[in-house]
DNA sequence: TTTCAATTCGGAACCGGTTCCAAGGCATGC
DNA sequence: GCATGCCTTGGAACCGGTTCCGAATTGAAA
């Protein structure tokens, strides 16, 4: 007794209307009485009938799912864009189909595949470069992209003032008194991501010009974005001996962690020997005490999703560019370790976490 | 000028066949000889005709898509689990549609909405507990479930022996020749989780046990499951004077990370005065030099994703168990600090990741 | 030349909602 | 009593691929 799937005209029969009417019903139309409403919800209750989606896509030329490009999902600042891209999709209703590039193979491959099977009914791109012909067959198809942490003129987009940061960062280790300070970037043109790293590259550079301090670049190093390989290039500084920085800003926290192991390793204290400050406010930073540049990573998701559902729904017709606020966190890295010996109040945690203490009983 | 949309008829009227032909030449049927094939694939390139994804899902009587339910997304275990999914069904051409569920009343939402509306051909659930009336649901509509991170029997899933991972880890601990051993662990009950951490907790009574040791249940504390809280639940251990541990079991990296923050507040040498260990091997844990359980999470999500594809091949008919071995990775924070002072060599890392060190010229 | 099978192909029916148009029912106004 | 208009409803046409059946073509065997 293999339960065939009910379909509309079924419950149309069984409910005694026409198909018409049970299809206003699904979607809420208000020329239904109430009555046959009623009738009609009752009939698809009894049946379990549960209408197909890719149906109801195919008549309405909307797939209802939005595709979202990142590269590395792994690196937290990706993920908690991410996350708010998919709590916004999610709550309006809308399918996240997530895309995961490796490399610039995978990630043509992946474009490819979502423009020319037309699976979803538009694209947000995380953290990504994506090439200007690319763009332009995008938009030649009318499917509508929005790009979150990329800076690209004409698109929808949400950023951040990048060198704005790098500046502000460097300022931070200027106004305690720094005056070597080190660079510690990644590659942004061997992988496939943006220019952030050479942005905040560019305020550091800005920052040390206000100041009137020559840079030297004996203290600017670039390599793979990861905390492993951060630990390497501080190294590399750290070794110029009596040259060596008395500061380091890293172009993102998962390299300041990296950094500040470096630092341990060569035994130096942490800002007493070395200041450091990262980039990103990620949650790690917190527990290492790690100074940083916050940007508002969540909420850059949510409103790259938000102008998304708003271009679905044909409520922005020209490309609009978000720009979100960029705030200093001074933490022990850079400012000592007056810090590290005040200890969290166990109450205020419990207050804003809901913490309870299960000693178990005997 | 509006271009419009392209289909198969026009495709096969253009190149003077018809659409079965062309619907073959999509599908790569073998019934199609290679002269026509040309032709049609020649008229579908010189039209730019590109398939509606879900005209073919609706014809095909499959969706293409899979959803993926996760709960707190931005756990690093949970998200590389999540990159094995996601990584495995793209390849397979399935699309990877994330649902994040914040607690208990979003999971039901998202699971109702995954099942009524047709949307997936199977359902993924990554370290989440499920009620047993939902599982049954999903079971009775025949559509394919699979779990990543939870023990359920009679269900294909991919799992990890925890009693064991917390027996293990607490063993390590009593190699060291610690005896007053505390466990930090969080709520599972509150959360949507899963049971790993109390499981975990078996594992380290279990071991106690073994060893001849009494528990102290003064030692053992359990609250949310963040950094944070984590910090404020170590206190409260290190807060005990004289009774204090002398090594601490947190069950996820996540709070050991916290655990350590606690220690250095206190003012504690690690592992000198407080052995910690952890659970997971996240990619903190090495910046941290972090001891822990290694379980192969993204390997998890691999394993999860391919059985998926397998089923919905119909290529697996009865559910599958499969658990992945475990591992205990000693680092600093248990063995002492001979390996911090250690410093990775350069070459290595640059074999490796293929770092380059970029130094400006001005 | 005829027979038979294999290969290739055309096209109608179909998947299951959506939408538009026509029509029915009812109340109101003159 | 009839015209008018609004609300509600039924159902055909449609969205664009897929699949199955029947037919045409080809080649080999008889």
């Amino acid at each position: 007794m293999k339960k065939l799937p009910i379909n509309i005209s079924m419950v149309a029969a069984e409910a005694g209307v026409g198909v018409g009417t049970v299809s206003r019903v699904l979607n809420g139309s208000e020329q239904v009485s109430d009555a046959t409403r009623e009738r009609v919800l009752c009939t698809m209750a009894r049946l379990d009938y549960r209408p197909l989606r890719s149906a109801s896509s195919l008549s309405k030329g909307r797939t209802g799912a939005v595709g979202i490009l990142v590269s590395g999902i792994t690196r937290p600042s990706v993920i908690a864009r991410l996350e708010g891209v998919i709590d916004v999709l999610n709550d309006a209703g809308l399918d996240a189909v997530v895309l995961n590039a490796q490399n610039r193979t995978q990630l043509d491959h992946h474009l490819t595949s979502l423009t020319d099977q037309r699976r979803v009914d538009g694209i947000i791109v995380i953290s990504i470069g994506i090439a200007d012909e690319r763009v332009a067959r995008i938009k030649e198809l009318d499917i509508p992209l929005v790009l979150v942490d990329n800076d690209v003129p004409n698109l929808p987009r949400v950023v951040i003032d990048d060198v704005e940061g790098g500046k502000i960062a460097t300022d931070h280790l200027l106004s305690l008194g720094h005056r070597r300070i080190g660079f510690i970037g990644d590659n942004s043109d061997i992988a496939i991501g943006t220019l952030s790293s050479e942005n905040r590259y560019l305020g550091y550079l800005k920052a040390l010009g206000v100041a009137g301090i020559e840079p030297d670049f004996e203290l600017v190093v670039r390599g793979p974005h990861s905390s492993n390989a951060a630990v390497a290039l501080g190294s590399v500084l750290l070794e110029l001996g009596k040259d060596r920085p008395s500061a380091i800003f890293a172009s993102s926290d998962t390299m300041a962690a990296g950094v500040i192991k470096a630092l341990h390793q060569h035994g130096l204290d942490v800002p007493g020997e070395c200041a450091v400050i990262g980039f990103d406010n990620i949650e790690i930073s917190s527990i290492l005490d790690l100074s940083t540049v916050r940007q508002p990573l969540l909420e850059s998701g949510t409103k790259g999703a938000s102008m998304m559902v708003a271009l679905l729904n044909g409520e922005i017709f020209e490309p609009r560019r978000v720009e979100l606020p960029l705030e200093v966190i001074p933490r022990g890295s850079s400012l000592g370790n007056q810090r590290k010996l005040s200890i969290v109040p166990l109450g205020e945690v419990r207050g804003h976490h809901g913490l309870h203490i299960l000693q178990r009983g005997g």
